[in-house]
DNA sequence: GTCTATAAAGCGATAGAC
DNA sequence: GTCTATCGCTTTATAGAC
């Protein structure tokens, strides 16, 4: 508070991201962490207490988007025009700031997860939002429409491969894919 | 060969690989997979001489299979119809077997599996089998379709909540969906 | 084919100087 | 706020007895 910290935790956070996103968490040690900082072990002890602490820090903040907007989607009629629009909001959230990395490495370190309270708690968040699409249709095809659609987005960022591609046409094919999934979901039931 | 083996082998991949979709690769030591076992670390060292060795091993059979599949797709017409049969040949070989265990390893271990010649070699031929399933459409929205036809069939095996449900109504909605996207790329292109 | 014992290395985390 | 040094522990992997 009475000094700034020059940003060295944030430096920490991109860079920790970076390298559990690309080797995995459990593979990826803090004194490779350290050394791409050009710091010591002990100086990241000296900005978070433990290994996990890293990761919920960084979290934390995707957590409260989505919650947010599982939120908003709980309390609106289950229509087409609001599973859209849910779609369309969370591709929001995903095409926005450094976002698109947090989900990245959720993507990649899905066993990690299941041992750090931060991704028990987004796992959670997912599967309310899937039920939200599916929009009171159990049917085993409205589930599976219903993921589909939210990996559609997700999916967009590596399964498309067209050089030169903006974000803002990923954001776009992305959800031409989700509506279909979401259209076919609202026609059979 | 002169002595059987009583199927220790066996049982250590089938373990090994139980341990490694649980709680993650880099997560699991061969100390668990022996103390589950009931032998010491030692003797899985005189089956497999490293622990990359038991998840190339049970791999293996798994690209072969893959193999197969994408030199037959690659061979036919590009047409609806051969991709509705490559689909449907994939999702057979996901259903059979060990296969669903191997390919549930895969998918919770992306980043481990990238440091895996095995991994890299699975991660080349799903491309391949992407690209065929998007057959010369190359445009965004094909991409995402083909990858998400095949996703479809990984996904029934989590996403469908449905109590009760039998592998073979797995099959038939991920196919369903799947028949769903193919028939979009084939209508826009 | 499985054991005991151990080597060699790396890990997360902490203490205390500056 | 970052350092050096180190603790205690676990890991993969090997040697050699049985």
């Amino acid at each position: 508070m009475s000094q700034s910290t020059g940003g060295t935790r944030e430096r920490i956070q991109a860079v920790a991201l970076e390298l559990f996103t690309e080797q995995g968490y459990e593979a990826t040690s803090l004194r490779e962490v350290a050394e791409r900082l050009g710091v010591t072990k002990a100086a990241l002890y000296y900005h978070f207490k433990s290994k996990d602490e890293i990761v919920t820090s960084v979290v934390e903040d995707r957590l409260v988007r989505i919650d947010a907007l599982v939120a908003w989607a709980e309390t609106q009629p289950p229509s087409l025009a609001t599973q859209r629009a849910v779609i369309e909001r969370y591709a929001d959230t995903m095409f926005t700031g450094e976002q698109p990395s947090v989900m990245r490495f959720f993507e990649q370190n899905q066993t990690a997860l299941k041992s750090l309270s931060a991704g028990r708690e987004i796992r959670e968040r997912m599967f309310r939002l899937a039920n939200v699409l599916a929009a009171g249709d159990e049917s085993p095809g409205g589930q599976l429409r219903a993921t589909l659609a939210l990996f559609a987005v997700h999916t967009s960022w590596f399964a498309v491969r067209t050089p030169g591609i903006t974000d803002s046409e990923r954001r776009r094919v992305a959800l031409e894919v989700a509506d279909e999934l979401l259209a076919a979901i609202a026609a059979r039931s």
